[in-house]
DNA sequence: TCGCACCGTTCGGGTTCCGTGAGGACGGGC
DNA sequence: GCCCGTCCTCACGGAACCCGAACGGTGCGA
């Protein structure tokens, strides 16, 4: 996959210049000159990576940095004549990822939007609704329902039973520890009162395992505590 | 939640400037003046953000970075000394986010380090992922899965095999001594028990290795210890 | 060639840990 | 007062795990 870059400067050299050293690194690349033009540049193109000098025209730098942070988290380099270092901090918390100060070299640059680009969050949302089998888990509505032979039926849980049921499907794939759940659910000066867990785990297994005694959702690591499979197994 | 800083740097004076001023940020401190204390310390501690200094007795910052790299995503910000741009090229490329060339604002610093923060927040647990072969480890799920024909597989590891494993991951391609597991592990009354580490591994590389008796990954060195390789050899 | 040190591997007992069922305590609704 | 759902205690059988012991293989020096 390509990356993108927008590269915003109100100086024509500069753009032109950096336009050949990236372009030629295998970066896309779109220009803007200012920064009225950079936010009009990056609500259609939706670049990657952002390369903002500041002092620009029509709009400054800080004022582009804070329009693009409505609605993008793509990193933002800001590139810049001043090295006050005033300047810097109001830069990088309106919320630049970093700060060069010209004249740079360009191998840092080029190394400095590598080691942002590397970043490049896939953060999936918090999802709602799972799937298991026959059974399917509504964390927003709070309610389970079961596929059955010619419908559905809602399955009945007890406000304990959903408490162990929901952290161990919020954090599905991941190991939750004994510790974790007794904490969590009846406070910390039941740190070993195990026998809880399995109580609840039995009764969460019969309602929603389609064969309890072989669970395939809801495992137990022992010794260490439970884990919750959207696969199956 | 309290983010938590390791600052390594082998300035003794240096360090303590930075512990107060961070900690009186709302800041967690943790210290080390060498590069073996900042691997360690960061495996006992999981910062949130890194603080190094190049140029550390012990181990390298530049070797620092790479061990660390193995196993976390968390946020490094290099402190050094020198201005060269190759080796600031050197050290965003090893894995570092940042750099900054002493002397430094200390708001400057602050700011950059509330830039890095502000991108991984730490409730979303850090990934750290490894893949050897066609086995991945999942160190903050505390998964193993085996691809195979068609699917891939959980793998499923006793307690005491998972720590003997996470300590050798996270010092991966360092070699870690038998004492270190076995003090780590089962306590310093049993420095001298190398019999358990002999079980374990075998177990580990049975479950991990493609080939158990010829180990890609899990590699002794006689009369030292043990060392995970990444690349698999 | 022998002996030794070191490492890997296997086996089995002892212990801890886990699932299950039965049943009591508590409290709210009627 | 009675019913009923929920939460918890307890005891038992079975599984998983840890660890001690012994055996085998390999490399090295005497």
């Amino acid at each position: 996959m390509v990356v993108k870059i927008l590269i915003a400067d109100d100086d024509p050299q500069m753009v032109r210049a950096l336009r050949v050293t990236l372009s030629a690194r295998g970066y896309d690349i779109v220009t803007a000159t200012n920064g009225r033009q950079a936010v009009d540049a990056a609500i259609a193109q939706h670049p990657d990576v952002y390369l903002l000098d500041l002092g620009m025209p029509e709009l400054d730098g800080l004022e582009v940095i804070h329009a693009l942070r409505g609605w993008t988290t793509a990193p933002i380099l800001v590139v810049s004549g001043r090295t006050d270092a005033f300047e810097k901090v109001e830069v990088l918390d309106a919320g630049a990822d970093d700060y060069v100060t010209k004249p740079f070299s360009m191998d840092e640059l080029l190394a400095r939007i590598r080691a942002l680009t590397r970043r490049s969050p896939h953060h999936e949302p918090q999802q709602a609704v799972v799937t298991i089998g026959d059974v399917t888990i509504d964390l927003a509505n709070r309610s389970v329902t079961r596929r059955t032979e010619g419908g559905s039926a809602a399955v009945r849980l007890t406000p304990t039973e959903w408490q162990v049921l929901e952290i161990l499907v919020r954090n599905a794939g991941r190991l939750v520890t004994r510790q974790n759940l007794l904490v969590e659910i009846w406070g910390s000066e039941h740190v070993t009162d195990t026998g809880y867990l399995r109580l609840y785990l039995a009764q969460l297994r019969k309602k929603l395992e389609p064969n309890p005694s072989e669970p395939r959702f809801l495992l137990t690591e022992s010794g260490m505590g439970y884990r919750f499979v959207p696969e199956g197994r």
